[in-house]
DNA sequence: GTGAATGAAAC
DNA sequence: GTTTCATTCAC
């Protein structure tokens, strides 16, 4: 599988090989470059550091740019996807930091099918905390932005640059470099711009790919040091104007490079690395994550957009600004939560999962922890995001493969037709509501885990709560009972869309053979979440929510487990099961036309699992499943607990 | 390369 | 109103 490691590794070889155009993100070129060839092997460890190095280098050499791009030649493949990525949307983000949690539960789960999950859970995600991603992609975009002045959505509209040779570098190229940007601070950084083509090209060509993340933060650094020369470290935030500038870019860019996938370095060195990002992310005392490594030169940037990013933290408080530092700051979180989480999943999926959360949890919480005091704004308590970014780190390298050159030429919107086109397809083959559904329905296996999952989250109203973390913030005072119930178990509607198709069939035929088949889904399922690592994540506060809505027997988990929703969740499977085919076949009562489009469908969604709810449906269904199961639930139980405990941890 | 989702910008 | 693209990665 690519997948475990793969996924991102792929990306190394990608250099060479060159596949993957899509990729690209932002995030991904630095790292690749950096993987540079040189290294054939042990390159884990050995990557990381030479990724910082390199970027050191050139930081060093002070000119970074042209160096560094020349170092680079390679980078030209880059340059076709240098282009800027589109910010992320509040969704995106929403994805971006909660997929890895998605997956870590249902690891047969693709992400596909995890992608679902996570829009049924958007769509139960409580305003506050839409509002939350919104407010955060709004920052980002902002800052993007100010980065890329001129950027333009969809540049491949624009193609008419792109011609073939050159264009396509000077377009993505740009985007690094336009960020140049007017007036502000951050300029410097970007100075090049776009300006003029040839410097631009260098400049472009050679911060980002080959810089890599870290390069960018160097010329954050740069900026920030400027800006606050003063301040090596304690500063404070001094804050000026330009500090701030420079700190959002700085963060900005931090973001992006945090947001590159872990390295596919090998999972052992994921202390390493996690240590290493932690600090840098912490902002504690500097410590170099490699002794190798020049470090002052590679910390100094991170260090300082650190320190930037936490003294603008503490000023934040003071200014107006903090808001849009915070949302970026967390965004950078999320990143490296995400990444974080990725590293965790695969690496623990192998093993055992649960405990290399624990142990990852231990070791980055501290760091986090001091983030969060930070920086918590309400936003994010991302439970998860604590855990996984603790684990965060590495910093990888991984390495898209820059290559990908390819298909750049023509721009990306061309590739995106071919895809849409697809879509289209799908549509115009059935109703709006149809056509949902049948996309759907790709994998069985995932849309049950899925399934599982959702019917789970909507038992307990996990869902609501593993998304939000920050719900415990508490959304809903007076309300929050009706809120976070509607969330989950709207959630669960949701969910139980996609898995409706696939349950349909099954429920037709299992539904007869309830008994014999729940007792096999359930074992199923159990089987599954044993696979599962199980989260942690969660949110204890929710549970009381939950509480309310699920009376019954989870309950006890549930309190240990806060974070575990998830592996609530899975105990649930086996008892929710049942309970969700029925569900289910209400929904498509309702559901089914009414929802022509995405929004109106999860509505709907919600709105019949209120429905549900009201009446008492869930509770007695899991009521039967509970009964339905006992001794099977007794396993799972039992498992479940573990896990709480091991979350707990 | 595709898909699965949502959202934002461009068209 | 439609397209494109953003993220992620197994397939």
């Amino acid at each position: 599988m690519k997948g475990g490691g793969g996924g991102k590794e792929p990306p190394v070889e990608g250099e060479v090989s060159g596949k993957r155009p899509k990729r690209k993100c932002l995030q991904w070129h630095p790292l690749l470059a950096k993987k540079a060839p040189d290294f054939s092997e042990e390159e884990e460890e050995e990557d990381e550091e030479e990724l910082e190095k390199e970027p050191v280098l050139c930081a060093e050499s002070g000119a970074q740019e042209g160096e560094c791009v020349g170092i680079e030649d390679d980078s030209e493949e880059y340059s076709s996807e240098q282009r800027a990525r589109r910010p992320m949307n509040a969704f995106l983000l929403f994805c971006k930091r909660h997929r890895s949690l998605v997956r870590q539960e249902h690891p047969r789960l693709d992400n596909r099918g995890a992608t679902k999950i996570l829009a049924d859970w958007w769509a139960v995600l409580d305003p506050k905390e839409k509002q939350k991603y919104t407010d955060m992609a709004k920052e980002y975009k902002d800052a993007f932005m100010k980065a890329n002045p001129g950027y333009k959505w969809c540049p491949a509209t624009n193609k008419p640059v792109k011609s073939p040779s050159h264009s396509v570098s000077n377009a993505r190229k740009k985007v690094w470099a336009l960020p140049s940007n007017p007036s502000k601070d951050s300029s410097v950084a970007k100075k090049h711009p776009k300006t003029d083509s040839t410097p631009q090209l260098n400049f472009a060509m050679a911060d980002p790919n080959k810089m890599g993340g870290l390069s960018m933060l160097l010329l954050a650094g740069e900026h920030a040091l400027t800006a606050r020369e003063i301040s090596s470290s304690s500063s404070q935030a001094g804050g000026t104007d330009v500090a701030k500038h420079t700190g959002k870019s700085a963060l900005f860019q931090l973001a992006e490079i945090s947001s590159s996938p872990a390295q596919p370095a090998g999972g052992s060195k994921n202390a390493e690395d996690t240590s290493s990002l932690t600090h840098v992310e912490a902002s504690g005392p500097s410590q170099p994550s490699s002794p190798d490594l020049p470090k002052s030169c590679v910390k100094s940037p991170l260090f300082q957009l650190a320190e930037q990013i936490s003294s603008s933290r503490s000023q934040s408080g003071s200014e107006g600004r903090q808001c849009g530092q915070s949302a970026l700051f967390q965004l950078a979180e999320m990143c490296l939560a995400s990444e974080a989480e990725k590293m965790e999943a695969r690496s623990s999926q192998p093993s055992g999962g649960s405990s290399s959360l624990c142990a990852q949890h231990s070791t980055s919480s501290r760091d986090i922890t001091e983030h969060e005091e930070q920086a918590d704004a309400p936003e994010l308590p991302l439970t998860t995001s604590s855990s996984s970014s603790s684990s965060s780190s590495t910093s990888g390298s991984t390495s898209s493969s820059p290559t990908d050159a390819t298909p750049s030429d023509l721009s990306p919107c061309k590739t995106l037709k071919k895809k849409k086109k697809k879509k289209e397809n799908k549509d115009s083959d059935e109703n709006p509501a149809s056509s949902k559904k049948a996309k759907k329905r790709h994998s069985p296996e995932s849309d049950l885990d899925s399934v599982m999952f959702t019917i789970e989250a909507v038992a307990k109203g996990a869902w609501g709560l593993e998304e939000t973390p920050r719900k415990k913030s508490h959304p809903s005072g007076s309300e929050s009972s009706p809120t976070m119930d509607q969330s989950p178990a709207v959630k669960k509607k949701t969910k139980s869309k996609p898995k409706k198709q696939l349950k349909f069939k099954d429920d037709s035929a299992e539904e007869e053979e309830e008994g014999d088949a729940e007792t096999n889904k359930s074992q199923d399922v159990e089987m599954k979440t044993e696979e599962a690592p199980l989260t942690p994540k969660a949110e204890c506060e929710n549970e009381p929510d939950m509480k309310v809505e699920t009376p019954s027997g989870v309950e006890d988990m549930a309190p240990h487990c806060s974070p575990p929703q998830p592996t609530e969740l899975e105990e649930k499977d086996t008892d929710t099961q049942p309970p969700q085919t029925r569900q289910e076949d209400k929904e498509p009562e309702v559901k089914p036309e009414t929802c022509g489009s995405r929004k109106s469908e999860r509505s709907c969604k919600g709105a019949l699992y209120k429905t549900l709810v009201s009446e008492g449906m869930l509770t007695s269904l899991r009521a039967n499943v509970d009964r339905g199961n006992a001794h099977t639930d007794t396993h799972t139980h039992t498992h479940t607990l573990a896990t709480c405990s091991f979350s707990v941890c």
